[in-house]
DNA sequence: CTGATCACGC
DNA sequence: GACGTACGTGATCAGT
């Protein structure tokens, strides 16, 4: 192959990346957008031009040879900004990490260090790329010589040869500087002659050649401005061709020989994506170049004679088909214990009866990936697996709860273990999923297993850097096990209560049907947004204010339906459609599906899921079972005791978020009102509207609800107008005013906004965190969600916080008990038990009494209860 | 199979 | 003034 030299003007190109690039930042803060985009300048480069020599060429200091000649040589230039400036160091580390020489002169710049090499390699017929966003250099272009001049972007880039320079200004390219000379530069304060642009100069150089020649020839050149312009400024044009001009001499101390690419070594270009979290790059730099290390595995029947008495720690990877661990086939089990790997069907693990106990005791630890599921499917084994020290699934989601949590491969490579296959690979995905043969599938565990036993230890060495480690194993991990047992227990759903609706509900539907269908005069399908849009404002020529356009046709979205009311009967008719087929459809129906032979519904809680340390719940969802319109929660009353003589019991804390609100910004107005017990709603009123107590009108505690809702849910003043059926503008004004009447969360906001964009995350009351890297864009609603954002999740997230300790305190409390009662749910504030009628009273004191007290605030925290036949009556 | 729309909870 | 607006799960439709 024959030899190739690219020189890239290093400040130039770090310019164009930092401006064409949105401002991002690592982890630790640091800027990252010019290094990344000059990352991507250099994997293209070397993909497409593949180098053999190679150098990227920086500006030195301030003064230059050039100031000599005109001191005001780069004048009036902006500062570079701080953002980019703390950029420069990192792109000269990342020019060793690419084993790229990195050259700067004093006096000199870039451009005369590249057009000396230039020089010498044109006369060694070395094929040249010289890379820049600076015009200057095509000065520069030859037959063995072209200029990459970055057009858009950092990797659109326009080809000068000497032949394009021809096809664009008609001349050769050394005549750029006489164009230079006589049009000056004002990026770099060169000032050529006053009145003379691209125009006019190209045809003065047209006509006479150079910038001499046309001096010399003053006297054939008309128009009596440019001509006394010329001579006015004779000096200036010779000065500026000069400044244009680039030095092929300059005395630099690098030569060819030293811009030999050394033989590819991609190590330290990990570790330096690591630093600078170029994910994806690093995903690339697997994909391409890393060579696939494999532990060897031993996949065996030594396990049966291995004796695990002695360890004190082991990987253990247990895995079933497909999502549903609850009750999906087990498939294998893989261990990683004293530097061997074995993974086994599970029928035989009961052979080891040393494994068995070492999977029993507390003074084993085991680190695995995914707590609650091992939990639960050791459970289903009849083994009760203790001493989980580590988990990797909610390592890895408290370092960035904004990671979309996949798999162990992913897990695994963000920590730069490439060897894990994802599970898409091995299972296949949607209709074709299924179990592959035994050895692919057990390599894939064996897999798993090593990742576990590598990635373990740093995840735990970074959450020790981030004050992590309690969260993790005080509160996520015994509450993994918590929720394990919750789901195991599942809550009883009668079927015949929901048959009963089912039914009922399905001739109303009917009768609906036939009447909207009536109004409408055709038939259509109502479930189809689409096909109602054109009946109703088509067809039926309806119009309202709220009337609008979604990507697919018009909205008929409930507030548009509601603006219609009265416009036409069948609107009312439609709104109720909807109410009875969301019912009907996703509840009625959809949960009897997933009733199981035990009468039960077990669902799964996500713990990995929620960007604010919430949790969620699927198969089914039990978070989100009507509650607010009577017609639904009638829901509740199919979820029942699965013992009998016993009640359903729900605790929920009152106003968590707002005393959470009150405690972190210390706003006397708010402490008062929770300390002496004032329902916080009407204490917002009373300071938003400035009346008494006794002059809220129950307009005004709603509005002031309404305001409240924002604050806890991070809602823009948009979402306010909405939900209070106002003008924005109003709800702005009920923000400010709301601030004003708070002033330490006023304050807080403030606060919260700097800290994140110092930081580049906010935390919670137990150091949750959670990164806002759009805190600093540049584009106003991302920057508006991402302040929104940064104001709510220390409340949304605190409160998570709380009531997770407090489940976690109950489970350790309730063991020296002797309740026979069940914690069932936790619905986001509150917790769902069944408790036998016996002990109810003594119970409900105990739970009220951890959760009152899970942790310590500057407010109380208020525990309400109540308990029934079904969910339903216990509200 | 994916994206859009809608609706339910906190 | 932009532009699309707390989070999460699930059902359904309508494109490929």
């Amino acid at each position: 192959m024959a030899d190739k030299l690219i020189l890239i003007d290093g400040n130039s190109i770090a310019f164009r990346a930092f401006y064409a690039l949105p401002l991002l930042k690592n982890q630790s803060n640091l800027h990252t957008n010019a290094i990344y985009g000059f990352t991507l300048m250099l994997e293209k480069l070397i993909k497409e031009e593949q180098p053999t020599h190679f150098l990227i060429a920086f500006d030195a200091g301030k003064t230059t040879f050039r100031h000599e000649t005109y001191k005001d040589y780069k004048g009036g230039r902006q500062k570079t900004p701080s953002e980019l400036s703390e950029q420069f160091p990192y792109i000269r580390k990342l020019a060793e990490a690419y084993q790229i020489k990195h050259y700067e002169q004093d006096m000199y710049e870039a451009d005369d260090i590249i057009g000396t090499l230039a020089k010498e390699a044109t006369e060694k017929q070395l094929e040249t790329i010289i890379v820049t966003g600076d015009r200057d250099l095509t000065q520069l272009a030859s037959d063995y010589v072209t200029i990459y001049y970055t057009k858009k972007g950092v990797t659109e880039i326009d080809k000068y040869t000497p032949q394009f320079i021809q096809d664009l200004y008609g001349f050769e390219p050394k005549k750029i500087i006489d164009l230079k000379g006589l049009m000056g530069d004002k990026s770099d304060n060169i000032p050529g002659v006053p009145g003379v642009g691209e125009k006019t100069a190209l045809k003065l150089l047209h006509e006479y050649g150079s910038v001499e020649a046309v001096l010399e020839n003053l006297e054939h050149i008309k128009g009596k401005k440019l001509n006394e312009n010329l001579t006015n400024h004779k000096e200036d044009a010779l000065m500026s061709k000069q400044l244009a001009t680039i030095n092929i001499d300059a005395p630099i101390n690098v030569t060819l020989a030293d811009t030999l690419l050394p033989e590819k070594d991609e190590s330290r270009k990990i570790a330096l994506f690591q630093e600078l979290d170029f994910k994806q790059m690093l995903e690339q730099l697997d994909s391409t170049t890393q060579v696939k290390e494999e532990k060897e595995i031993i996949i065996n029947e030594a396990f049966n004679s291995f004796d695990f008495s002695s360890a004190q720690s082991m990987d253990i990877r247990i895995r079933c088909f497909q999502d549903n661990y609850l009750k999906n086939e087990i498939i294998g089990v893989g261990i990683c214990v004293q530097g061997e790997t074995f993974v086994v069907e599970p029928d035989t693990l009961v052979h080891n009866i040393s494994f068995i106990e070492a999977l029993k005791s507390s003074d084993v630890n085991k680190f695995v990936y995914d707590a609650k599921e091992t939990k639960v499917l050791f459970n289903r084994l009849n083994i009760e697996i203790q001493g989980i020290a580590h988990c990797m699934m909610l390592a890895t989601y408290l370092l960035d709860p904004a990671l979309k949590i996949i798999d162990v491969a992913q897990s695994a490579q963000l920590h730069n273990v490439h060897y894990v296959e994802s599970d898409e690979m091995i299972f296949g995905k949607g209709a074709k999923m299924h179990v592959p043969e035994q050895h692919i599938l057990f390599k894939h565990i064996a897999a798993e297993v090593n990742a576990i036993h590598e990635v373990s230890p740093i995840q735990l060495e970074k959450l020790k850097e981030l004050e992590q480690v309690e969260l993790l194993t005080e509160l996520e991990l015994p509450l993994a096990l918590v929720l394990a047992e919750m789901e195991m227990q599942g809550i009883k759903v009668n079927k015949e209560t929901l048959k009963d609706m089912q039914n009922e509900i399905q001739v109303r539907l009917d009768g609906l049907v036939t009447r909207i269908h009536d109004h409408a005069g055709s038939t259509f399908n109502i479930n189809s947004p689409k096909q109602l849009g054109v009946v109703l404002f088509e067809d039926l020529a309806l119009d309202s204010p709220k009337k609008k356009k979604t990507k697919t046709g018009y909205s008929t979205a409930v507030d548009v339906l509601e603006s219609l009311v009265g416009k036409h009967p069948i609107i009312e008719d439609i709104l109720l459609y909807r109410t009875l087929s969301k019912l009907q459809s996703t509840y009625v129906e959809g949960l009897q599906k997933l009733i199981g032979e035990d009468g039960k519904i077990h669902t799964r809680f996500n713990q990995v899921i929620a960007q604010t340390g919430r949790l969620s719940s699927v198969d089914p969802n039990l978070q989100n079972i009507p509650v607010r319109l009577d017609e639904g929660r009638k829901i509740r009353k199919a979820f029942v005791p699965s013992e009998a003589d016993s009640v359903i019991f729900a605790a929920d804390y009152s106003q968590i978020e707002l005393r959470v609100l009150a405690h972190i910004t210390g706003d006397k107005g708010m402490l008062d009102a929770f300390n002496q017990g004032i329902d916080i709603h009407t204490k917002t009123a009373m300071k938003v509207f400035d009346v008494s107590k006794e002059d809220v009108t129950s307009n005004m505690r709603r509005q002031a609800k309404a305001v409240n809702f924002g604050i806890v849910y991070g809602i823009s003043d948009y979402g306010l107008s909405q939900s209070l059926g106002i003008t924005r503008k109003a709800a702005q004004e009920f923000i400010d005013n709301y601030l004003e009447s708070f002033p330490n969360v006023k304050a807080y906001m403030n606060d919260i906004i700097q800290e994140a964009k110092q930081n580049g995350y906010v935390t919670t009351l137990l150091n949750r965190r959670r990164y806002i890297p759009d805190i600093t864009s540049r584009n106003f609603n991302l920057r508006g969600f991402a302040e929104r954002t940064a104001m709510n999740t220390p409340i949304q997230g605190s409160a998570a916080d709380i009531i997770k300790l407090a489940m976690v305190h109950y489970n350790e409390q309730v063991k020296e008990t002797d309740f026979k009662a069940r914690l069932l749910l936790q619905v986001h504030d509150e917790l769902i038990f069944e408790v036998p009628k016996a002990e109810l009273e003594a119970f409900s004191l105990f739970v009220k009494n951890i959760m009152e007290n899970a942790m310590d605030l500057d407010v109380p925290l208020e525990v309400e209860y109540n308990s029934g036949e079904s969910w339903y009556e216990a509200k």
